[in-house]
DNA sequence: CTGAAAGCGCTAACAA
DNA sequence: TTGTTAGCGCTTTCAG
């Protein structure tokens, strides 16, 4: 491998500009006690080398790296991948995540951990090893993996809890997800309804149970029982077929019903099709995601968008500005918003069952 | 900023085995001329420790970044994050890259850059410079900015130009345009079409050329007709809308159309409904992209996929592999399939018009 | 306010 | 086959 040099180094600026290194690095790193004009002259030199510091050098002289690393579930993240079913969540990560970065001489990369696997803490210190960068954002489920989040903790790298609400070392943030629940719920109480299922995510996203307690809090304010009509999936289509199956062949089913992601309300969508339930005439749903595809369906999906970019974009800089500002006590809450579209309406009885 | 060390270096293994530095080194490396005994002796304190090379490390001293380095149009991705209109090309790079990165201990990141900015060249150094990337990947337009190619051609930077036939440094991949455009050609020619019209890309993209090229050449090959039934869009709706318009309008109107991009495909679709058009049986549609949303469309779009993915991880192998087995002659090509849906449908003839 | 020296973790070149 | 030395580009001490 030829040895590959730096085209323009901080030593090329020093002696363009006539001084030492060190000023230099204080001119680039923007440190007080520097003149003006010193300052001025070298800033022009800078400009006209076209010099741009290495990354590798800065955190190989035990300062920043300038690198946000997001940590992703690789399993579910390559099947979103090769399943091409429009999830753009990733997409909308790099959205706010990187632009953030860019603004503040950052990139974010990712990077896929296994969570079930039992060498996710190898997997992880590879890659804070390799890379040490200066903060990570973990989304679900590994928000509150004890491994990663301990980790990362006893390292003491700044990270993000996408997700979380749980105390504990890192920034907790969530998308809002008891009132996002709340919201759906009371759109719906709103139309009429009275009685309004609820498929929820799996257990070991804690944010599933907060979207629980969402509907719940709504139903019990509007004198509503919620009893029999909570049932989980995992996200997935299948397993949303089978928990609106389940609240459908209820001996007082719902008119209505939320569905914790896209996938699992269009298998609800589906469902209702094949047993020939109008939606929303017969049958109003409410999804959670809100991702590209359903604005296609038939009819398009009323959903709960989550602030996904937003999110991403607020974590990156509490990451970077971690030393001026540390941790928060309480949660950081980036609120969703319910959009509204054809698969809600007012309840019409039940004539045709 | 805390001084933060690496955990575990390479002196801590060098120390627990011991022996020098550079025996771990090669070890690391999997370098030749080490005693079998030796380097068992070194893999274990490695595994037992921990340990993984720092990356900023191993680029300092002159060796690889271990990075590569994929470089999109800033405008056009920030664009199609924020429609939120189902595009996943952006996740089918990262599936295709990070996967192969990954398997050879490398990563992959991002980097959006706008092509027509008049400091395309600043932005590219500051990334180069920054990174020290072992290999570029450019994508559309940007594979063709003689600007980009002529810095890393310059830097003497391996890369990959998507999209490109031309000669020149780089290696030059494509998705088997005009070879696609043929197929779909030649699918509609099957259906008993002769009128065919072609919605192309614009002409910064040579690979919009390629496409025009290849549904020219058979529909020479059936002695048909090109004449006037080509119209330039610019991937986006409105102008898929606008080119459509103008097919329609012809005196002889095509009774099929092949559309550059799923968007203008979809805006052929909204058109030809607004015209009480029936597809296919009064307009066959062909799109390209195959991007999640056509299969939602009413009728789901028959379409041509791009192997995204597979190229792009070709691209990863053979800049990685750059030193090893340089820069191929001929362009390497990856072709597309064509996805038959229901868009597509037998010639019926002109009795509603 | 500015400069000089030391060292980060690793590999290339050379020596043994 | 293994070890030693020097240095990558930068920032952090510490002097001036």
């Amino acid at each position: 491998m030829a040895r590959r040099r730096q085209a323009v180094t901080i030593k090329h600026v020093a002696a363009d500009a006539g001084v030492s290194l060190q000023t230099v690095s204080r001119v680039i790193n923007d440190e007080p006690n520097v003149r003006a004009e010193m300052k001025a002259r070298v800033q022009e030199s800078i400009d006209r080398l076209g010099y741009h510091p290495s990354i590798a050098a800065q955190r190989m002289s035990g300062s920043r790296s300038y690198l946000i690393l997001a940590i992703n579930d690789r399993e579910r993240t390559i099947a979103d991948w090769k399943a091409r079913e429009g999830r753009d969540w990733v997409d909308q990560m790099l959205l706010g995540g990187m632009l953030t970065c860019a603004e503040r001489h950052y990139r974010m990369l990712i990077e896929l951990v296994d969570t079930h696997s039992d060498h996710v803490e190898r997997e992880l210190g590879a890659a804070i090893a390799a890379l040490q960068p200066d903060g990570v954002i973990l989304t679900p489920p590994h928000s509150e993996n004890a491994i990663i989040t301990g980790y990362l903790a006893g390292r003491k790298i700044p990270f993000a809890r996408i997700g979380s609400r749980q105390p504990g070392p890192g920034i907790a943030m969530t998308m809002g997800d008891s009132d996002n629940a709340r919201l759906a719920t009371e759109h719906l109480i709103g139309l009429g309804h009275r009685r309004i299922g609820f498929v929820a995510g799996p257990q070991d996203f804690s944010l599933a149970n907060r979207r629980i307690a969402g509907w719940r809090a709504a139903m019990a304010d509007a004198d509503l029982p919620c009893d029999d009509l909570c049932e989980r999936g995992d996200f997935g289509f299948e397993s949303g077929r089978a928990a609106a199956a389940k609240l459908l062949d209820l001996p007082d089913p719902p008119t209505a019903m939320i569905c914790s992601s896209d996938q699992m309300t269009l298998a609800a969508l589906d469902l209702a099709r094949s047993r020939e339930l109008a939606v929303p005439a017969d049958l109003s749903l409410v999804s959670f995601d809100n991702s590209p595809i359903v604005r296609f369906t038939d009819p398009p999906l009323t959903a709960v968008d989550q602030p996904i970019a937003a999110t991403i974009a607020r974590a990156v800089e509490m990451l970077i500005d971690f030393h001026e500002n540390p941790e928060p006590e309480e949660p950081v809450v980036i609120g969703g918003e319910l959009v509204i579209r054809g698969s809600t309406g007012a309840i019409r009885g039940r004539d045709r069952r």
